[in-house]
DNA sequence: CGACCGATCGTCT
DNA sequence: GACGATCGGTCGA
């Protein structure tokens, strides 16, 4: 397993970007506990030009302000007060572009992850979803702003690439409110997957 | 199964 | 004062 650098993660396209990060394993190690999930879904927020991005229009604040740093770093908020929501900030200083990980395969680490989330059984619902799967990574707005290559939060690939027919893109979730830009095709998954959430 | 709804709070108007 | 890049429960078919 080697690290995403952050050459990985400042390359221009997002959509790119959103579309390699199927597969890999995102781990974190957060109060001593150590967990880990393969990345099944994510979702492209391709910045000023995007209206469903935080950062359309060039907006900037406190919250967001992340997203205009260089790639490589976590950009995490509280969605309808409840959801810790985590996305990976790509491209170049100034560019504000992120991708919202919105589903994971558990990996390890599932004794901590059933601990943080209440959860009993291990269904799929432990990592399906943005606001779960954070809870079950530890992931929180504390976190907003740390290196995804340092050694709390990183992105790893171990060798695995999904066959090209089994990655399909959609209309990204939840985003009705941003005209016509809710219907691009930013949102991107693995088919077979039992943890993807939403519609297919 | 689908539709609906309440929780809960930081951010922006 | 309104509104989310959501989730899980409930209700009815």
């Amino acid at each position: 397993m080697t690290k995403l650098s952050n050459k990985f993660y400042q390359r221009e396209d997002v959509l790119l970007v959103a579309q390699e990060l199927l597969g890999k394993v995102l781990v974190t190690k957060l109060a001593g506990n150590e967990t880990a999930g393969r990345i099944v879904e994510t979702e492209a927020y391709a910045g000023m030009e995007d209206k469903a991005s935080h950062s359309y229009g060039g907006r900037r604040t406190k919250r967001n302000e992340v997203m205009y740093a260089e790639g490589g770093h976590a950009y995490i908020y509280l969605c309808y007060g409840i959801h810790h929501l985590f996305n990976v900030v790509t491209n170049k200083n100034d560019i504000p572009q992120a991708i919202l990980i919105r589903a994971l395969e558990p990996m390890w680490g599932i004794k901590h992850m059933m601990k943080r989330t209440g959860k009993a059984k291990t269904d799929e619902t432990i990592t399906k979803g943005p606001g779960n799967l954070s809870k079950a990574m530890g992931l929180s707005v504390a976190h907003s702003g740390f290196k995804l290559m340092g050694k709390y939060i990183f992105i790893a690939d171990d060798g695995l690439v999904y066959p090209s027919q089994q990655i399909v893109s959609s209309p990204r979730i939840g985003v009705d409110y941003a005209g016509k830009d809710a219907q691009l095709p930013y949102r991107f998954f693995v088919k077979e997957s039992r943890y993807v959430s939403g519609g297919k």
